[in-house]
DNA sequence: TGTATCGTACGAAAAATATCGTACCTTTAG
DNA sequence: CTAAAGGTACGATATTTTTCGTACGATACA
């Protein structure tokens, strides 16, 4: 009855899978040691299980990898960017169906957002004029 | 090795039962009956999963019920409001380290989001003054 | 050259989510 | 009173996601 096949893009990451990408966003393309490495930082994970999970992000086609040399180096597919742009707009139309303002209006209202990162959004929207 | 309830609030709802909550946001208190016909414009689904489901939801603690009547009837614990402001800060702190203008400027660089829709920010932003 | 080290492959177990089948209780119409 | 309709309870199953154990190939260097 699931069919993820079906979306337009490539099929959302896991929380797990997302971790990893993020270490791939920061440090660039690296090896499963690598990432495993620093996964350990915040929490216990085997070596294996990390690269179990890159070698499914690398089926999904969200991961490639470089095998010409023994320690697989591993590139995400799409850029930083364009991956979060389609969480994020997923997450907009979920939570908030379609309203960026709406979005933004929670944004502002939360404590965590400090004023200099509002006065840092009204210089960008100037900008945009 | 998970622990969930070391989280500061309540556990982080899964698709499905964000599913159930934007039901009861939408129309208020109801019942599963209800909440599973709405459920059920959108994709196929038993009866019994959904009532499994808002009781799982329950026993959570994310939902209360009134069992005064036969036709037992749910009511999310938290306002709307707070249960998105929740995830929407996990949002971006996972995605974009917290950073609230980092996720504007994305969020403004999207096709998606229609000039009026910038507009409205900025009254937002102006307002806050 | 053999053995310790570090890598990948891959099936399977474990855990988390989601769905469903069946039992059984209540209400109501006849 | 009784059967049909519609409700809840709850264990079992299915599915998805995550983790791990074991096998085995490469490399390095004593």
């Amino acid at each position: 009855m699931k069919n993820n096949q079906n979306d337009h893009h490539l099929p959302e990451p896991t929380k797990a899978e997302l971790e990893i990408l993020q270490v791939l966003w920061e440090f660039g393309p690296s090896t499963v040691r690598f990432v495993n490495d620093k996964l350990n930082e915040n929490r216990e994970v085997n070596y294996t299980s990390t690269l179990k999970q890159m070698q499914i992000l690398a089926e999904k086609g969200i991961l490639k990898r470089d095998e010409s040399q023994m320690k697989h180096i591993y590139i995400p597919v799409e850029a930083e960017e364009k991956t979060k742009v389609q969480l994020l707009d997923r997450f907009v139309n979920t939570l908030y169906k379609g309203s960026a303002s709406q979005l933004m209006m929670q944004l502002l209202g939360n404590q965590k957002t400090s004023k200099e990162e509002i006065e840092e959004i009204k210089r960008l929207l100037d900008k945009m004029d």
